[in-house]
DNA sequence: TTGAAAGCGGTACCAG
DNA sequence: CTGGTACCGCTTTCAA
């Protein structure tokens, strides 16, 4: 691969002036002729800068890191993150995603602090401490932020209020006349920051309002295990669950209608998330919707933080919880 | 932040050994006392290497740049992505996504090359051409995979040939009698990679059953736009749709039913990329399933492929397109 | 207007 | 066994 100096020879001018060229450096006047001849000399060797030479000089990147992104990303992530990495492409940013498996904090902040990112979204997943944010800010991250559930000291968080979630599914089903409650829990791994407020937050709801409780229901995202699940569901006494997903919800609505039950009458379900195939199958399915910030959203706050130097301890953490309203349709 | 100059000195010692001890370089003998005293300095300082750095003096990188990634990346590419990153990252690469909206080749090619990947997945989206692979070769990519319908000539090709899918679900509705066929075609962009052979491959296959042709229809992925496709179906006097995708697929059949037409009674419907929800809803839903490859399996594919460096031109294309297959469930 | 040179952080050769 | 040092490719003062 062709180097700047490469260039410069070819042009037959010293590597500084290559920079200046290429960079188009308003600090400096290069003559029409040379920036011409320099190039036509890059042009001609296919000439491409080392980026990772350029930002060890300049002393930063532009990296942001996305990190934690599950296999199992459902709705309303995708999205979400998909506008999110096209709103941080336009602004010039180079998107790095970082799944991370099974590692600590501690591991997973030195892995990204060696990529040097200008900022950190960590998206559910890895569980930071302020110390891990400390070590990522002094390698250079001038923006960290946590996308789910819990709130990290020194980190910028856009809490996604799960437990919210189940305590309005929750609140619904009690609205709704049902007392003996059911919360799906999802067997997948990965899930359990998102799925353990959800059903936090619905027993809560149902303690408060001095009901009996509510029993956690392990199942897979299978047709199998949603089989299952409603095989014995009779012997369980139930007369309403929350599914914790749309999708966990619609296997289980088909699987208890398979097994002969009725929905909403002998069973009232109730799902989250607001997926599109909610309202294709019949009954409708009513879910929870939680407004989830747009991608541009989060891209602008994180490229305000890369920008302002001042990052007042008092702004970190103003980003409060979006808001989780139940919508009913036909299943409740 | 700590640099390995800072650790030497808090240690007592040179750079070089700072190197040694933290790479545990096996060509070198470091005494157990020196690497005592360097692990602790690099521990009290929270020392992390600097990846750019390293790699700049290693005159290559780990990084597979995964380029193309839409915002509307629907199944089954969501899963088969999420597999590749994990596999990537479990071999040790450092998985960098690029989305690139709107980029030609020429660009695109040179926006990545920046970044020296030691390997590059373009999954649909940018058509690369020839010497685009070669400036991505020469930036030191091992290897250059893409993943669509396309071959380009120089790269590793997963073909997946989205013609054959089209073809496979005309080839089914002409099966089940049908003979006046429609292709829905989405109006999102971004798509078209897929849709357009996806009609395509269609239209050939109605053409050389010697039946009258296809009728493309558009629609978007909202309940609203099949409402209005479903209203004016009468007078199309279609008897049978292919719907590029079981989503879409889902949409119009509600649409259809709600406007009183009985599937497949009147209409036959059939999708494709057998979603799960494709199961749930009744009638099931007819589908086109084809094979993808798994993640694992193209990782494996760039990992040998970066640690061969011997490229036989030949091997470069033999990766055959999957199969697919219409299956029949109740909506034909 | 252009060139020479220092240095970003880390690695690996060669000398001691 | 360890230290000195050259160098990866690029940017950016400082001089000419």
């Amino acid at each position: 691969m062709p180097t700047s100096a490469d260039v410069a020879r070819l042009a037959g001018v010293s590597r500084a002036t290559v920079s200046y060229v290429l960079n188009n450096a308003a600090s400096v006047r290069i003559s029409e002729p040379t920036r011409l001849k320099v190039r036509q000399a890059a042009e001609e060797l296919g000439y491409v800068p080392h980026a990772a030479a350029r930002s060890l000089r300049a002393g930063h990147t532009r990296i942001v890191l996305l990190a934690g992104w599950h296999v199992r990303v459902g709705p309303p992530y995708g999205p979400f993150l998909g506008e999110l990495q096209a709103a941080l492409h336009r602004m010039d940013y180079t998107v790095v995603q970082y799944g991370s498996p099974g590692l600590s904090g501690d591991e997973a902040a030195r892995a990204w602090a060696e990529l040097r990112p200008v900022a950190v979204i960590s998206v559910g997943g890895v569980v930071l401490s302020a110390h891990n944010v400390e070590t990522l800010k002094r390698a250079g991250a001038r923006a960290v932020v946590t996308v789910g559930p819990t709130r990290v000291p020194g980190a910028h968080a856009l809490v996604l209020d799960q437990a919210e979630v189940g305590a309005r599914a929750a609140a619904h089903l009690l609205e709704r006349g049902r007392r003996r409650i059911g919360v799906v829990v999802p067997e997948e791994g990965g899930l359990e920051p998102f799925s353990g407020p959800r059903l936090e937050g619905a027993r809560r709801a149902v303690r408060a309002a001095g009901a009996a409780g509510v029993v956690a229901l392990p199942m897979a995202c299978t047709e199998e295990s949603a089989a299952a699940l409603a095989a014995g569901w009779r012997s369980g006494g139930l007369d309403a669950v929350f599914a914790y997903n749309d999708e966990y919800a619609l296997l289980l609505m088909a699987a208890l209608h398979d097994a002969g039950l009725r929905v909403p009458a002998d069973v009232a379900v109730i799902g989250a998330d607001d997926l599109l195939l909610g309202r294709l199958l019949r009954p409708r399915l009513s879910t929870v919707r939680f407004g989830m910030p747009t991608g541009e959203r989060l891209a602008e706050l994180v490229d305000r933080a890369v920008r302002e130097p001042a990052d007042p301890a008092g702004a970190a953490e103003r980003h409060g919880p979006a808001a989780a309203e139940a919508v009913r349709r036909e299943s409740t």
